[in-house]
DNA sequence: TCAATTTTTGTGTGCGCACACAGTTAATGA
DNA sequence: TCATTAACTGTGTGCGCACACAAAAATTGA
């Protein structure tokens, strides 16, 4: 019942020395002669070492704490789903010494971003999983952490120049490019598409922006298409100003021989509403996020697909990238975007299911 | 840097027994008295313990062998997906102490199911993954396994009535649900429909017969799918008796009004390069799997999706799941089934990446 | 040359658990 | 009543690693 895998012992053996020599070296904690430092490392290397991530976990009897930095979940469905995400985490890596401690911000309100982060940054946490969706304000914060040497990683908004750990989030280009890929699909022959922003601010929200461009890209790309289809644009503010269907129809009449919409955010919801109250159900929708009222529509077939962001696994990843760097010390992606999975009513049990 | 934790050692301080006994309850390995026993299994509850996993591990210092039962990954480019996903398992838990020796057989040929299954029971492993294609042939080995009290897993294809220990793979009958979703989305107006088994015998292929009865399901729901479209479906036997391009020819010749076409297997790649040569790429084509020629024809367009089944990761959660059952003795789910993904052009890098 | 350092190396303990084995108490029988 | 089992309970060791501390060797200085 051999184990065969070779321990520090074995090593420790082979080359005369005592296991907190080869410790040392592995670890380099120094004092160690330069001679030893030699033998060690080609052992290591000879034997092809590989530490024992159980054993070390249990060796280091380290708590960790890491502070959570991300908007409040009641006040947008949308942010539930990270939430959820790093509470899953939370428990299954609680045995290894993780501790989270979640602080929140209306993200409506920079101010309490500030607010947030400051008392983040005075709990003087051992790393931090952040999404950072004020840019300005965001930059002083990370900037801080770096002069600390807190890690931290970045979920959601990418701002890699501050050279986070780790950016995980969503390609949003892309599925911008995806998006138009299926209403393209649905729609034979052309016609007029609307990309609809349903969110509070449009100007800081890059990732609307970008989402837009690959969107008009698709077409761009093929002359054939671009003839075929035109392709308008509406920001429409949320809270609502003036109600959503008056806002509708006002773009409606503009536009009567709208054949498909897209909608940039997870309000999809919103324009089924308007859709089902016309009696338009026949165009085609496409949104985002498997939030409660978007599953309905998308049982319902108003809304004919949904791009998944997996932003439950956004949170989850976050928290897994931490604890491998804390706990087993493996060096993490840089960058990782989540998949873009598209989810009809066929197929959408497996995505639910995944996500408990 | 209190853990928090809860250890067996507070357990038997509190019941005021030794760690030995609070072990004994905890296991089940009987010599403990009434009395004893339902203090400690009180203080259990009370106290919510929950058993470090890492150290769990780490006490017992044992090597499980698992087999693994597939079929030869050279035979056939789908089993390659398995395949791998296994590999990447076996690196990952190798440090938890298990050990994987593969077994491959000929899909084609029963009989050397037969051969390679004898082999697994020689060598008496402690859990067994396998691939069980051969229906019959396989309820003897399964039996067998049963008997001797060996635990096993199902990947891809199921036979729960054996009471394996998990059944991990897709479920058909929706894959071809969402395949006619996909096509009738795309097709507006209707046409007629060809249903393409590409395989080596259709009789025995539960599968491919469940993604018929789902495709052909939903038309049948609505009335108003039913009319607007016609659906044949054919088995070209594979290897390919007569050239492909004449069996298409044919079917072409008495279906011109071919409008879109759902290949039930990983083989779709074979029905693009027809429809390429006869310059019919405007036929949407449906097909499953990420393998490299249909990835290909992906790109170019002339496949418009693929269902990715996730093979690799039927593999991979296989190891995972006995990994579970045998080191962390968790319990696990009796049925898994994989998302079915939809992919395209746009989506594609991101399921190409994760797999790595 | 020898004590005082400094550098290098070795040893021991703990992490939480599993399990073998020794030790204790209770029940049994003649 | 006392040996003989049987039923139960406690102790000790190891898993592979990290880390504190003790020990040894090498270096320094007067």
């Amino acid at each position: 019942m051999e184990k065969g895998s070779i321990r520090i012992k074995d090593i420790a053996e082979k080359a005369n020395v005592s296991v907190g020599t080869v410790d040392r070296v592995l670890h380099n904690r120094g004092n160690v002669s330069e001679k030893a430092k030699k033998k060690v490392l080609a052992i290591i290397k000879e034997l092809n070492y590989e530490p024992n991530l159980i054993a070390r976990t249990l060796g280091t009897n380290k708590v960790f704490n890491i502070a959570a930095l991300v908007p409040d979940p009641d006040l947008d469905l949308y942010w539930r789903e990270p939430f959820n995400g790093i509470e899953k985490a939370e428990k299954e890596f609680f045995q290894y010494g993780i501790r989270i401690k979640k602080y929140t911000y209306n993200q409506y309100n920079p101010d309490t971003f500030i607010e947030s982060a400051n008392q983040v940054l005075e709990n003087k946490p051992d790393a931090i999983l952040v999404a950072p969706i004020f840019f300005n304000v965001s930059q002083e914060f990370l900037g801080n952490c770096k002069e600390r040497n807190i890690p931290f990683v970045l979920i959601n908004t990418d701002d890699r120049a501050q050279k986070p750990l780790s950016y995980i989030g969503q390609d949003s280009y892309q599925s911008g490019l995806l998006a138009a890929k299926m209403l393209h699909y649905g729609i034979n022959g052309g016609g007029k598409l609307l990309i609809a922003h349903l969110a509070e601010d449009l100007e800081s929200s890059t990732h609307l922006i970008k989402k837009e461009k690959g969107f008009r890209h698709y077409f761009e790309q093929q002359e054939e298409l671009d003839d075929q289809f035109e392709i308008v644009s509406h920001y429409l503010k949320i809270p609502f100003q003036v109600p959503l269907l008056d806002q509708m129809d006002a773009i409606m009449n503009i536009n009567p021989d709208i054949a498909g919409i897209f909608v940039t955010t997870s309000k999809a919801f919103e324009i089924a509403g308007y859709l089902e109250v016309i009696g338009r159900e026949d165009i085609k929708l496409i949104g985002y996020d498997l939030l409660e009222p978007n599953i309905n529509y998308l049982e319902k077939g108003v809304i004919d697909f949904l791009i998944n962001q997996n932003a439950k696994g956004q949170g989850y990843l976050g928290v897994s990238v931490l604890n491998d760097y804390l706990i087993f010390k493996k060096k993490v992606d840089q960058l990782k975007y989540l998949p873009l999975d598209i989810i009809s009513k066929e197929n959408l049990q497996y995505y639910i299911d995944s996500e408990k």
